[in-house]
DNA sequence: TGCGATACCTATAAATTATAGGTATTATAC
DNA sequence: GTATAATACCTATAATTTATAGGTATCGCA
Protein backbone atom coordinates (compact mmCIF):
# COMPACT_ATOMS: atom_id res chain seq x y z
CA UNK A 1 0.00 0.00 0.00
CA UNK A 2 1.32 3.30 -0.92
CA UNK A 3 0.70 6.46 1.62
CA UNK A 4 2.88 9.23 0.10
CA UNK A 5 6.61 9.51 0.03
CA UNK A 6 6.70 11.32 3.39
CA UNK A 7 5.30 8.79 5.82
CA UNK A 8 7.59 6.15 3.89
CA UNK A 9 9.83 5.84 6.72
CA UNK A 10 9.33 6.00 10.66
CA UNK A 11 6.15 4.88 10.68
CA UNK A 12 6.85 2.82 13.63
CA UNK A 13 10.35 1.85 15.37
CA UNK A 14 12.84 -0.09 12.98
CA UNK A 15 14.02 -3.56 14.46
CA UNK A 16 17.77 -3.10 12.82
CA UNK A 17 17.20 -6.68 11.92
CA UNK A 18 17.63 -6.93 7.92
CA UNK A 19 19.39 -9.84 7.24
CA UNK A 20 19.82 -11.03 10.65
CA UNK A 21 17.68 -13.76 10.84
CA UNK A 22 19.66 -15.37 7.74
CA UNK A 23 23.25 -14.54 9.76
CA UNK A 24 22.08 -15.76 13.12
CA UNK A 25 20.47 -19.37 11.39
CA UNK A 26 23.55 -19.47 9.27
CA UNK A 27 25.89 -19.11 12.15
CA UNK A 28 24.36 -21.28 14.86
CA UNK A 29 23.70 -24.38 12.31
CA UNK A 30 27.86 -24.02 11.20
CA UNK A 31 28.34 -24.91 14.92
CA UNK A 32 26.34 -27.68 14.95
CA UNK A 33 22.99 -29.24 13.30
CA UNK A 34 19.73 -27.93 14.60
CA UNK A 35 16.10 -28.13 13.82
CA UNK A 36 13.98 -25.69 13.43
CA UNK A 37 11.81 -25.00 16.57
CA UNK A 38 15.62 -25.45 18.41
CA UNK A 39 16.60 -22.75 16.70
CA UNK A 40 13.92 -20.27 17.32
CA UNK A 41 14.29 -20.93 21.30
CA UNK A 42 18.27 -20.81 21.31
CA UNK A 43 18.12 -17.47 19.58
CA UNK A 44 16.43 -16.47 22.32
CA UNK A 45 17.83 -17.94 25.26
CA UNK A 46 21.34 -17.04 24.12
CA UNK A 47 20.45 -13.45 23.97
CA UNK A 48 18.21 -13.25 26.57
CA UNK A 49 15.14 -12.24 24.81
CA UNK A 50 16.73 -9.38 22.49
CA UNK A 51 16.94 -11.38 19.59
CA UNK A 52 13.09 -13.36 19.57
CA UNK A 53 12.58 -14.69 15.77
CA UNK A 54 9.17 -16.28 15.57
CA UNK A 55 8.73 -19.65 13.94
CA UNK A 56 7.16 -18.00 10.94
CA UNK A 57 10.25 -16.12 10.13
CA UNK A 58 12.81 -19.34 11.17
CA UNK A 59 10.72 -21.71 8.89
CA UNK A 60 10.77 -19.68 5.72
CA UNK A 61 14.03 -18.99 6.22
CA UNK A 62 15.31 -22.80 6.44
CA UNK A 63 12.80 -23.16 3.39
CA UNK A 64 14.50 -20.85 1.13
CA UNK A 65 18.54 -21.46 2.22
CA UNK A 66 17.76 -25.12 1.46
CA UNK A 67 16.27 -24.36 -1.71
CA UNK A 68 19.40 -22.17 -2.67
CA UNK A 69 21.34 -24.89 -1.24
CA UNK A 70 22.86 -22.85 1.10
CA UNK A 71 21.56 -25.52 3.68
CA UNK A 72 20.87 -29.24 3.69
CA UNK A 73 18.41 -31.18 5.81
CA UNK A 74 17.37 -34.86 7.40
CA UNK A 75 14.34 -35.52 9.10
CA UNK A 76 14.90 -37.58 12.51
CA UNK A 77 12.66 -39.26 14.87
CA UNK A 78 12.85 -38.65 18.41
CA UNK A 79 10.25 -39.63 20.90
CA UNK A 80 7.29 -40.30 18.56
CA UNK A 81 7.90 -36.79 17.04
CA UNK A 82 9.60 -35.62 13.90
CA UNK A 83 12.08 -33.36 13.60
CA UNK A 84 13.87 -31.85 10.83
CA UNK A 85 17.94 -31.25 11.56
CA UNK A 86 19.37 -28.61 8.97
CA UNK A 87 22.87 -28.34 8.52
CA UNK A 88 25.65 -25.98 6.56
CA UNK A 89 26.68 -27.01 2.92
CA UNK A 90 29.66 -25.76 1.50
CA UNK A 91 27.96 -22.85 -0.42
CA UNK A 92 25.79 -22.33 2.85
CA UNK A 93 29.96 -21.69 4.78
CA UNK A 94 31.01 -19.19 1.83
CA UNK A 95 27.75 -17.21 2.32
CA UNK A 96 27.87 -16.71 6.17
CA UNK A 97 31.12 -15.57 5.52
CA UNK A 98 30.29 -12.94 3.13
CA UNK A 99 27.21 -12.19 5.47
CA UNK A 100 29.85 -11.81 8.44
CA UNK A 101 32.03 -9.80 6.40
CA UNK A 102 29.18 -7.65 5.37
CA UNK A 103 27.98 -7.00 8.73
CA UNK A 104 31.00 -6.13 10.58
CA UNK A 105 31.37 -3.38 7.64
CA UNK A 106 28.27 -1.79 7.91
CA UNK A 107 28.41 -1.81 12.12
CA UNK A 108 31.76 -0.65 11.83
CA UNK A 109 30.92 2.29 9.62
CA UNK A 110 27.71 3.26 11.77
CA UNK A 111 29.87 2.92 14.77
CA UNK A 112 32.36 5.31 13.22
CA UNK A 113 29.73 7.78 11.79
CA UNK A 114 28.20 7.03 16.00
CA UNK A 115 31.51 8.86 17.43
CA UNK A 116 31.31 4.96 18.79
CA UNK A 117 34.70 4.93 21.80
CA UNK A 118 37.46 2.72 20.16
CA UNK A 119 37.89 -0.19 21.93
CA UNK A 120 41.09 -0.96 20.00
CA UNK A 121 42.14 0.90 23.47
CA UNK A 122 42.76 -2.98 24.49
CA UNK A 123 46.23 -2.65 22.54
CA UNK A 124 47.36 -0.65 25.61
CA UNK B 1 4.13 -9.02 -5.20
CA UNK B 2 3.58 -12.43 -3.81
CA UNK B 3 5.60 -15.54 -4.99
CA UNK B 4 5.61 -18.48 -2.53
CA UNK B 5 6.68 -18.35 1.29
CA UNK B 6 9.92 -20.31 -0.07
CA UNK B 7 11.15 -17.12 -1.79
CA UNK B 8 10.15 -14.84 0.80
CA UNK B 9 13.86 -14.70 2.56
CA UNK B 10 17.35 -14.14 1.00
CA UNK B 11 16.35 -13.15 -2.68
CA UNK B 12 19.37 -11.10 -3.11
CA UNK B 13 22.20 -9.69 -0.32
CA UNK B 14 20.53 -8.41 2.60
CA UNK B 15 22.02 -5.05 3.27
CA UNK B 16 21.58 -4.63 6.68
CA UNK B 17 20.32 -1.33 6.72
CA UNK B 18 17.27 -1.67 8.33
CA UNK B 19 16.61 1.60 10.84
CA UNK B 20 20.15 3.03 9.69
CA UNK B 21 19.73 5.55 7.58
CA UNK B 22 17.19 7.55 10.35
CA UNK B 23 19.88 6.27 13.09
CA UNK B 24 22.55 8.15 11.18
CA UNK B 25 20.14 11.08 9.74
CA UNK B 26 19.53 12.09 13.55
CA UNK B 27 23.47 11.79 14.64
CA UNK B 28 25.02 13.34 12.34
CA UNK B 29 22.17 16.35 12.96
CA UNK B 30 22.27 16.67 16.80
CA UNK B 31 26.62 17.17 15.94
CA UNK B 32 25.35 20.15 14.26
CA UNK B 33 22.52 21.22 11.34
CA UNK B 34 22.95 20.23 7.62
CA UNK B 35 21.45 20.47 4.46
CA UNK B 36 20.30 17.13 2.69
CA UNK B 37 22.41 17.46 0.01
CA UNK B 38 25.32 17.50 2.77
CA UNK B 39 23.87 14.73 4.81
CA UNK B 40 24.04 12.25 1.25
CA UNK B 41 27.86 13.01 0.92
CA UNK B 42 28.96 13.15 4.54
CA UNK B 43 27.65 9.62 5.12
CA UNK B 44 29.31 8.39 2.13
CA UNK B 45 33.44 10.31 2.59
CA UNK B 46 33.20 9.44 6.87
CA UNK B 47 32.50 5.60 5.78
CA UNK B 48 34.48 5.64 3.11
CA UNK B 49 31.46 4.78 0.83
CA UNK B 50 30.70 1.54 3.15
CA UNK B 51 27.27 3.11 3.60
CA UNK B 52 26.17 5.20 0.38
CA UNK B 53 22.27 6.72 1.10
CA UNK B 54 21.28 7.74 -2.18
CA UNK B 55 18.74 11.37 -2.36
CA UNK B 56 15.96 9.58 -2.85
CA UNK B 57 16.27 7.80 1.01
CA UNK B 58 17.43 10.78 2.61
CA UNK B 59 15.22 13.42 1.39
CA UNK B 60 12.06 11.36 2.41
CA UNK B 61 13.51 10.66 5.51
CA UNK B 62 14.00 13.67 6.53
CA UNK B 63 10.59 14.87 5.31
CA UNK B 64 8.87 12.04 7.62
CA UNK B 65 11.51 13.35 10.39
CA UNK B 66 10.26 16.32 10.14
CA UNK B 67 6.56 15.65 9.91
CA UNK B 68 6.88 13.99 13.29
CA UNK B 69 8.77 17.35 14.78
CA UNK B 70 11.95 14.87 15.43
CA UNK B 71 13.14 17.51 13.05
CA UNK B 72 12.88 21.16 11.96
CA UNK B 73 14.35 23.02 9.58
CA UNK B 74 14.57 26.58 7.86
CA UNK B 75 15.49 28.07 4.41
CA UNK B 76 19.30 29.41 3.60
CA UNK B 77 20.26 30.97 0.43
CA UNK B 78 23.82 30.62 -0.72
CA UNK B 79 25.44 31.71 -3.37
CA UNK B 80 22.00 31.90 -5.24
CA UNK B 81 20.82 28.41 -4.13
CA UNK B 82 18.51 27.17 -2.07
CA UNK B 83 18.99 24.76 1.02
CA UNK B 84 16.75 23.46 3.57
CA UNK B 85 19.28 23.00 6.83
CA UNK B 86 17.59 20.77 9.37
CA UNK B 87 18.23 20.38 13.21
CA UNK B 88 17.15 17.62 15.80
CA UNK B 89 14.44 18.76 18.00
CA UNK B 90 14.22 17.80 21.67
CA UNK B 91 11.92 15.13 20.61
CA UNK B 92 14.26 14.25 17.88
CA UNK B 93 16.64 13.83 20.61
CA UNK B 94 14.88 11.66 22.81
CA UNK B 95 13.72 9.03 19.16
CA UNK B 96 17.94 9.41 18.80
CA UNK B 97 18.79 7.61 22.33
CA UNK B 98 15.97 5.25 21.89
CA UNK B 99 17.26 3.91 18.57
CA UNK B 100 21.11 4.33 19.63
CA UNK B 101 19.87 2.39 22.55
CA UNK B 102 18.19 -0.10 20.60
CA UNK B 103 20.93 -0.53 18.13
CA UNK B 104 23.69 -1.56 20.76
CA UNK B 105 20.92 -4.20 22.33
CA UNK B 106 20.64 -6.03 18.91
CA UNK B 107 24.41 -5.43 17.45
CA UNK B 108 25.35 -6.61 21.18
CA UNK B 109 22.89 -10.02 20.42
CA UNK B 110 24.12 -10.43 17.09
CA UNK B 111 27.61 -10.41 18.74
CA UNK B 112 27.13 -12.55 21.18
CA UNK B 113 25.64 -15.52 19.04
CA UNK B 114 28.22 -14.94 16.21
CA UNK B 115 30.69 -15.98 19.01
CA UNK B 116 32.77 -12.23 19.26
CA UNK B 117 36.01 -12.07 20.95
CA UNK B 118 34.91 -9.90 24.26
CA UNK B 119 36.41 -6.75 23.93
CA UNK B 120 35.72 -5.90 27.35
CA UNK B 121 39.18 -7.43 27.59
CA UNK B 122 40.17 -3.57 27.83
CA UNK B 123 39.48 -3.32 31.68
CA UNK B 124 42.48 -5.69 32.38
C1' DT C 1 -9.46 -34.76 29.93
C1' DG C 2 -7.67 -30.49 29.34
C1' DC C 3 -3.74 -27.61 28.74
C1' DG C 4 0.90 -26.29 27.85
C1' DA C 5 4.94 -27.45 25.46
C1' DT C 6 6.94 -29.40 21.40
C1' DA C 7 7.32 -29.40 16.36
C1' DC C 8 6.07 -28.56 11.96
C1' DC C 9 3.95 -25.33 8.46
C1' DT C 10 1.83 -21.20 5.29
C1' DA C 11 -0.47 -16.90 3.86
C1' DT C 12 -0.70 -12.17 4.03
C1' DA C 13 0.28 -7.62 6.02
C1' DA C 14 3.41 -4.17 7.26
C1' DA C 15 7.47 -1.66 6.94
C1' DT C 16 11.49 0.16 4.80
C1' DT C 17 15.26 0.73 1.49
C1' DA C 18 16.60 1.01 -3.38
C1' DT C 19 16.02 2.59 -7.86
C1' DA C 20 14.91 5.57 -11.28
C1' DG C 21 13.41 9.17 -12.51
C1' DG C 22 12.51 14.85 -12.72
C1' DT C 23 13.60 20.13 -12.16
C1' DA C 24 16.81 23.98 -11.84
C1' DT C 25 21.14 26.62 -10.96
C1' DT C 26 26.20 27.22 -10.87
C1' DA C 27 30.91 26.28 -11.94
C1' DT C 28 34.20 24.28 -14.96
C1' DA C 29 36.32 22.56 -19.04
C1' DC C 30 36.65 22.60 -23.97
C1' DG D 1 29.95 30.22 -25.64
C1' DT D 2 28.44 25.96 -24.79
C1' DA D 3 28.34 21.39 -23.14
C1' DT D 4 29.01 18.88 -18.91
C1' DA D 5 29.56 17.91 -14.16
C1' DA D 6 28.35 19.22 -9.68
C1' DT D 7 25.12 21.16 -6.55
C1' DA D 8 20.48 21.01 -4.55
C1' DC D 9 15.97 19.97 -4.29
C1' DC D 10 12.15 16.53 -5.05
C1' DT D 11 8.67 12.19 -5.89
C1' DA D 12 6.77 7.74 -7.44
C1' DT D 13 7.06 2.98 -7.53
C1' DA D 14 9.45 -1.46 -7.08
C1' DA D 15 11.77 -4.69 -4.42
C1' DT D 16 12.93 -6.78 -0.28
C1' DT D 17 12.21 -8.62 4.12
C1' DT D 18 10.37 -9.15 8.77
C1' DA D 19 6.19 -9.58 11.61
C1' DT D 20 1.84 -11.34 12.57
C1' DA D 21 -1.61 -14.50 12.73
C1' DG D 22 -3.06 -18.20 11.85
C1' DG D 23 -3.30 -23.94 11.24
C1' DT D 24 -2.14 -29.11 12.27
C1' DA D 25 -0.60 -32.75 15.33
C1' DT D 26 1.77 -35.26 19.24
C1' DC D 27 3.35 -35.71 24.00
C1' DG D 28 3.52 -35.11 29.01
C1' DC D 29 1.52 -33.66 33.10
C1' DA D 30 -1.99 -32.12 36.30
Amino acid sequence: MYRGSDEVIAQSNPSFMNGVPELLILRLLQAREMYGYELVQTIRAETGNVISLGEGVVYPALHALEKQRALKSRRKDVGGRTRVYYSVTASGAKRLTALSTQWARITGAVGTLMGEARHAAAAI
